[in-house]
RNA sequence: GGUGCGGUAGUUCAGCUGGUUAGAAUACCUGCCUGUCACGCAGGGGGUCGCGGGUUCGAGUCCCGUCCGCACCGCCA
């Protein structure tokens, strides 16, 4: 036998038992006559020790180990005279009395601890050796969890697991494709799926009823902290259902993870937030609604009052940080210089204190006389104590979005972010559409396939931009962990949208024509959701990137550093595939 | 495509208005040490300052270009 035992599970009641283990040296520390070894694994650490006095060529075998060698150990499980309190296993050593080196390492590029001295690029590089540290594994052992659970309650809700094809046909709308040529039918090519969304429709139409799967999803853009070209998806779509089954049935499973993984027992139904009220009133479709300092608008209060920068906006709204009325001119300029930098843009921000006899004091006091004053801090219902914070603009969008920033920063600097707090809603009623200046046409906000609202419907010929569609996205803390819809089951209605959007019918034909041609035979009434697994990990991890609750991440310029991939092909596989590169100079 | 920050020992970083032989911590190597657990003590080795060009008597430091990394904007139905 290899190993009796896990480095992770020998207790005092233990002592005397004759084991076997097997490890990576974690640490080595000589004292002269004896050695202790940390032997490390999945499970844990346990202290090996080796005596000069009882065997003077096994210590000195023992004094050669280098760091991450990987050992074996045979000997006799003790209680330890000084314990050490930081690790279950820290009553009791292994008293050595063979070793077997089963491969020596070289020293490792950073150190394997939970505080690594290693650089992200670095960690990357050899993420092999960083999986081995335990901040990391944990991430991914919590991932696997989540898994589980997610699989455990969609079962018991009869859903179905199943695989849908990873070598598909390539689609215009949405995100870039990546594309794979194929051999055989030369001079064509498949794409990796940005998400099974028309295939698990399909299997709605198929009678699948429940469907899940755990999915990657492939999107050729630029990325970020949050976003990995490959990611994966809990990708679920139902029949027979409207909105609010859909909506119930994963705000459950939500709930049965924050119970089971993070032992957080949610009682209250999720708030439910029309797109319009998020936008107006925190400037920005996914709130973070661990704090409220919702947005007032000011417009009625402050235009005409001969303040130029207030009378021509389109726009004047405000914010209101509870106690904040302390803050010196030296944080309030950074404030100023953090809206004003270019990533944000505003032009600039009025402050107003509200001083302990009620007073307003203002940066605009010239411009505006007490009662004004008073008026803006009862529309805040603001508190001595209490600073406002107003930015305008000629665009309210922009604006709100600017204010959405600052609204954040204040939420982070009063510390009301606490990655141990979870404010979870549902955004609804997403436009339809959105104006694209690139393209100019509209685009779907969400995607083609998307149903919209009912009583809206008659305005898709009259006024499309304001036609709102039953779609949804599940926000917590301020991160989008998912999104669906209600389909449209309907080849007619779905013919329109492809027209709303631009498409000639033969287009819409070659591009979607198996999705409508399905529509025709009896496609039942449906909808679905897809829950990002990646950004669910990270937000019960508290990572500040998804990167870190993924195996083997790529870097920001889509590269895999271990593999490093991608990389140019052999000419004999260029031959093959029948193609012929044309790189562009830049 | 754009903006910002960064690149100096194996690693993480410091290095001021340009000025002699580029430092610290840690890791590594050697020696000493029988109860350590971030062991301790003594000693040692280790650098193309990302790369290319420029300014200058002189560049890790200033300028231009470029590559790489990170964050963000655009983009991400």
């Amino acid at each position: 036998m290899f190993r009796t035992n896990t480095c992770g599970e020998l207790r005092l009641e233990n002592a005397g038992q004759k084991v076997t283990l097997a490890g990576w040296v974690q640490r080595i520390r000589k004292m002269g006559g004896m050695t202790f070894v940390d032997l490390r694994d999945r499970y844990g650490i346990t202290q090996v020790v080796f005596n000069n006095e009882i065997d003077a060529p096994l210590c000195e075998k023992a004094n050669k180990l280098g760091r991450e060698f990987v050992i074996q150990v045979t000997g006799t499980v003790s209680e330890r005279s000084n314990k050490n309190k930081n690790i279950p296993t820290g009553e009791i050593e292994i008293v050595a009395d063979s070793l077997r080196i089963l491969n020596p390492s070289e020293v490792p590029p950073f150190t394997i601890e939970d505080d690594t001295d290693g650089g992200d690029d670095l960690r990357m590089k050899y993420r092999y050796l960083d999986l081995r540290r335990t901040p990391v594994r944990k991430n991914l052992e919590l991932r696997h969890r989540m898994t589980m659970e997610v699989r455990r309650y969609l079962d018991s809700k009869g859903f179905l697991e199943i695989e849908t094809p990873m070598l598909v046909g390539s689609t215009p709308e949405g995100a870039r494709d990546f594309v794979v040529p194929s051999r055989m039918n030369p001079g064509q090519f498949y794409a990796l799926p940005q998400s099974p969304q028309t295939l698990k429709q399909l299997l709605m139409v198929s009678g699948m009823d429940r469907y899940f799967q755990i999915v990657k999803c492939f999107r050729d853009e630029d990325l970020r902290a949050d976003r990995q070209p490959e990611f994966t998806q809990i990708d679920c779509e139902m029949s027979y259902v409207e909105q609010d089954d859909i909506i119930n049935l994963f705000e459950g499973m939500a709930k049965h993870l924050f119970k089971t993984i993070r032992g957080i027992e949610l009682t209250e139904p999720f708030i439910r937030m029309p797109w319009a009220d998020a936008m107006k009133y925190y400037g920005s479709d996914k709130p973070d609604m661990r704090f409220d300092m919702r947005f007032v608008e000011l417009m009625d209060i402050l235009k005409g009052y001969g303040f130029s920068v207030f009378d021509d906006a389109a726009y004047i709204g405000g914010i209101c940080a509870k106690g904040a009325a302390s803050y010196t001119r030296k944080q309030i300029d950074q404030l100023t210089e953090f809206v004003k930098r270019p990533q944000i843009g505003a032009k600039g921000m009025v402050y107003a204190r509200v001083e302990p006899d009620g007073t307003v004091k203002s940066s605009v006091d010239k411009f505006y006389s007490q009662e004004v004053l008073q008026k803006m801090k009862e529309a805040f219902n603001a508190e001595p104590g209490d600073l406002i914070l107003i930015l305008s603009g000629d665009d309210a969008m922009k604006t709100r979005k600017q204010l959405c920033e600052l609204r954040l920063e204040m939420g982070s600097r009063l510390g009301l972010r606490d990655k141990d707090k979870f404010a979870c809603l549902w955004v609804v009623d997403f436009p339809m559409f959105e104006w694209s200046d690139e393209e100019q046409r509209l685009m779907a906000m969400h995607h083609p396939f998307t149903h919209p609202k009912d009583e809206d419907i008659a305005m898709l010929d009259t006024d499309p931009a304001s036609v709102r569609a039953d779609a949804y996205d599940m926000v917590i803390n301020g991160v989008e962990v998912g999104g669906g819809s209600i389909r449209i089951h309907d080849s007619k209605l779905q013919a329109k949208m492809f027209e709303i959007l631009g498409f000639t019918p033969e287009k819409a034909q070659e591009q979607f024509g198996f999705l409508m041609n399905a529509f025709k035979f009896g496609a039942p009434p449906h909808g679905g959701l897809a829950y990002g697994l990646d950004r669910w990990v990270s937000l019960f991890a508290g990572l500040d990137s998804i990167r870190d609750c993924i195996a083997f991440p790529k870097n920001n310029s889509g590269r895999d550093v271990m593999l490093d991939a991608p990389a140019a092909l052999d000419q004999k596989q260029l031959d093959e595939l029948q193609l012929a590169l044309d790189l562009k100079d830049k």
